[in-house]
DNA sequence: CGAGGATTCTTCAGTTACTAAACAAAGAAA
DNA sequence: TTTCTTTGTTTAGTAACTGAAGAATCCTCG
């Protein structure tokens, strides 16, 4: 009673090459049977792609009976981008290649209070410093991703520089920027449904719901830190109680384990004692460190963290029949071994649909600078793979129409 | 930085047939303007609907200055489609017009544990008495939409069904029919982003992302009723602790009622005493009647399962950004008036997005028969909105590749 | 070693679904 | 009546595909 498993995609040129990157190495007779489409057309893409540069033919495979089939690979040095995530605490910078792969990476301090000019500058300067370390021309550079927690108050920001580094910027969410980094550096699958729990600061999920980026209709996706855990817990700053990142974010561990003298000598907290620009970062990876150590009182903390997470990514996973969830972000990059082990046991016991098909957990390889990496998979995304136009669908149509009628 | 909001339709036959729906009333430069298309190519689509005769013109808007607009309609009575939605309950029955209005409506007793050839036969001969009792020819039957709360099970009964009506027969889950149903039958936008919150015995939630129905990869979506508000609660049969279900389903309702002495005898609760077929949805209905009398008691209880389910639909809303939120079926039919303002409050309290777009919560005008409505809209949707071929990528792509390579 | 089959890849004519632009029709304003 | 505005249709052209034929390459077997 349904049809074979068919996706659209935004064009057939950029389905393609993301077949190609994500299969790593394919050939035309791939690509013929991964698309449905007819070999006549894969023939004229593939050209066109190999005339751009874009893609190479590598070899051949072995023969199953007749002739070879040529392999195609992306040219992975045929374009760059540049990712900055910008975060309170730091400001990240990579240079990608076109598979992804970070071929520099630099890492400043954040821009606290500075005044917006003199950051534009600062962070201009700074791109140009990692486009120059390794010496990429700058023609081949396709644009700079910005991301941030919350992008919409970096618009302006973005405008500027533009202008300042004279590279097309587009601006996105930091856990979507994850997320898109993730699936666009492989090992996750091109159609796969997932999320990237992404905690930093605060704790967030980019979502991508059959190979496609979800962003929702204002870009306030994957707030995943309101969800309610205790319908009496602790005010937030949202309105509401119990939020999950009231209870179980960074700063919350950090809060509690400050609360506990001996922990907090026994880990060497700062948070106590100075006013450090970043406390709670600094005091969160001590707390990692000592659990990672053996400390008893800072794995209880983590632990009971994690599981509140958990409870919160069991429920995503269920409203959205998610297949991977990816663990990223500063904060997991130090404390991940400790969290996923919990979210596997919660996610293998009581995933609604793990009789169905089951649902990976993994934390990301680059946990770190995710964010960033995903800024330059944005602008990779967005350059090569062009929107197809579609219909455009105004919020009110109504509005359009002449309110008057008159019947024949 | 980013373009205007363009949406991919399956085909543009079907998003204009679609903008006539939900317009209700449109001319063919207001379809020029909702789609982003040129008039020469409405133009040749409009004529090809108004020759199908699923699109009529009827009638002038007044001039803007020019040549007045001819305004067209769906042609409600072109065309039809039965909705079954088989509950443990009860069995309900629509005919729908192209429309989505209900031309005809009937409700059984549910077929428990009947045979299953039986049930077919009965379904079959009950489909027919609603067909017969309209008189619409059975040419004009698009289909039969068959829903439920786990569809899966039901695929061989599908098959039996499709032969013994002689109807196509598609097969959905109850609460993405539930909110089909409502995208269909006008009230929610086009494009807009909404969850129908659906309560029978169980807690679920159907979801359209820009006006497209989400199903996730294995159909498990909007499983809002395994959220986890309270870490530490009862076990639920799912393997978690603390599920919306358990803490504030109409089962857990009823069950907290019952224990209650007084409030049993003032409600007049049946479960206590008989073993009738659906004691929870019966007492459910007492209990939303004893509130709706002024017991403080039935309304208390009731309170406390609004607010749970309020801190669910709040981490929905925030995770997909929801524009829209519907309260759907038989239970939110009996009680809604008393959830409604719960969670109204609750989301304009809390809802993270809030000061990006207004969240609109509203009760279906049809909650009890909203899944058989939309089993019926299933239908309309399947045969009149043809899915365009797109590109199959299957999950496995390198199990079609020869595994050995050879350099060049 | 060479003919024949298998498989891969390209070419090319035809189809579909669009756009752009000219045109026709209908009403408003002067 | 003339002129302008707006609506809707027609037509020629284009992009992106398909289907089928054919060329290229490799394997196998006599």
């Amino acid at each position: 009673m349904s049809g074979p498993a068919r996706v659209t995609h935004a064009s057939t040129r950029a389905a393609v090459l993301d077949l190609v990157r994500a299969a790593g190495m394919i050939s035309r007779v791939g690509l013929v049977n991964a698309t449905g489409l007819t070999g006549g057309t894969i023939s004229t893409v593939v050209r066109g792609l190999i005339d751009e540069g874009l893609v190479a033919e590598t070899g051949h495979a072995e023969s199953t009976g007749g002739k070879r089939r040529v392999m195609l690979q992306l040219n992975h040095f045929a374009r760059y981008a540049v990712g900055v995530h910008l975060d309170d605490a730091r400001i990240t910078y990579v240079l990608t290649n076109l598979g992804g792969a970070v071929v520099a990476r630099i890492s400043r301090a954040g821009a606290a209070a500075d005044e917006p000019a003199a950051v534009v500058a600062r962070v201009a300067r700074e791109v140009d410093a990692l486009i120059d370390s390794v010496g990429v021309e700058r023609g081949r550079i396709l644009g700079l991703g910005l991301v941030a927690a919350r992008p919409a108050e970096h618009q302006e920001f973005g405008r500027a520089l533009e202008r300042a580094t004279a590279l097309p910027v587009v601006l996105d969410h930091d856990a979507t920027a994850a997320a898109i980094g993730e699936h666009w550096s492989g090992g996750v699958g091109a159609t796969s449904t997932f999320a990237a729990l992404f905690m930093g600061t605060g704790i967030g999920a980019g979502i991508l719901l059959g190979g496609t980026t979800y962003r929702g209709p204002s870009g306030h996706t994957g707030e995943i830190g309101h969800t309610c855990l205790d319908l009496d817990g602790p005010r937030c700053w949202c309105g509401a109680r119990g939020c999950l990142e009231v209870l179980a974010g960074p700063a919350a561990v950090v809060e509690q384990a400050r609360a506990d003298r001996a922990l907090s000598r026994a880990a060497g907290l700062v948070g106590g004692r100075t006013r450090a620009a970043t406390p709670v970062a600094a005091d969160f990876a001590a707390i990692s460190r000592a659990a990672r150590q053996g400390n008893t009182r800072a794995v209880a903390l983590l632990e009971r963290s994690a599981r509140y997470i958990a409870a919160a990514a069991r429920g995503l996973a269920n409203v959205l029949d998610l297949e991977v969830l990816v663990l990223t972000g500063p904060s997991f990059a130090i404390a991940g071994s400790v969290y996923l082990p919990v979210l596997r046991a919660e996610l293998d016991s009581a995933f609604i649909a793990r009789d169905a098909h089951p649902i990976s957990v993994r934390l990301s390889p680059s946990a770190a600078s995710a964010p960033a990496i995903g800024a330059a998979a944005i602008v990779l995304q967005s350059e090569l793979v062009p929107r197809r136009q579609g219909l455009r669908l105004p919020d009110d149509l109504a509005a359009e129409e002449p309110p008057v009628f008159l019947a024949r």
